[in-house]
DNA sequence: CATCTGACGACCG
DNA sequence: GCGGTCGCCAGAT
């Protein structure tokens, strides 16, 4: 299995914005649902550029353990992600991929 | 081939 | 809020 696709979609979220794994399940329509994204997730390659600390759990929550958590949590707020009781605010920072994004009109940070 | 192990999430008590 | 169950499935052992 290539986790190529995931990668993909990773990529493309932008500083100070996140995404749930099930959304990017559901995004990508993956057979596995929100437990392939993790599987993907957890080989994901070093170095490449591809910002894996954008991805939260359902309702915002830090779901990596120690010491990945704290080190999610660091870059998140780096880039002025704002996290309310250990949670992602996802009203203000949830990313939406194109074709779902439209009507809405999110809070921006 | 059998089992175990997770970067999940919805649901329930 | 917290813990347990269940569906899900690629790799490792």
């Amino acid at each position: 299995m290539s986790w190529a696709p995931v990668y993909r979609l990773v990529k493309r979220i932008p500083r100070g914005r996140v995404i749930t794994y099930g959304q990017l399940a559901r995004a990508l329509r993956l057979a596995g649902g929100a437990r392939t994204v993790g599987r993907a997730m957890a080989a994901c390659p070093a170095g490449r550029g591809i910002p894996w600390h954008r991805i939260v759990g359902a309702g915002g929550r830090i779901l990596l353990r120690e010491p990945l958590a704290s080190l999610q949590r660091r870059l998140l707020e780096s880039e002025g992600t704002r996290l309310v009781a250990g949670r992602v605010d996802l009203e203000r920072h949830r990313w939406q991929p194109r074709a779902a994004r439209r009507a809405h009109s999110q809070t921006q940070p």
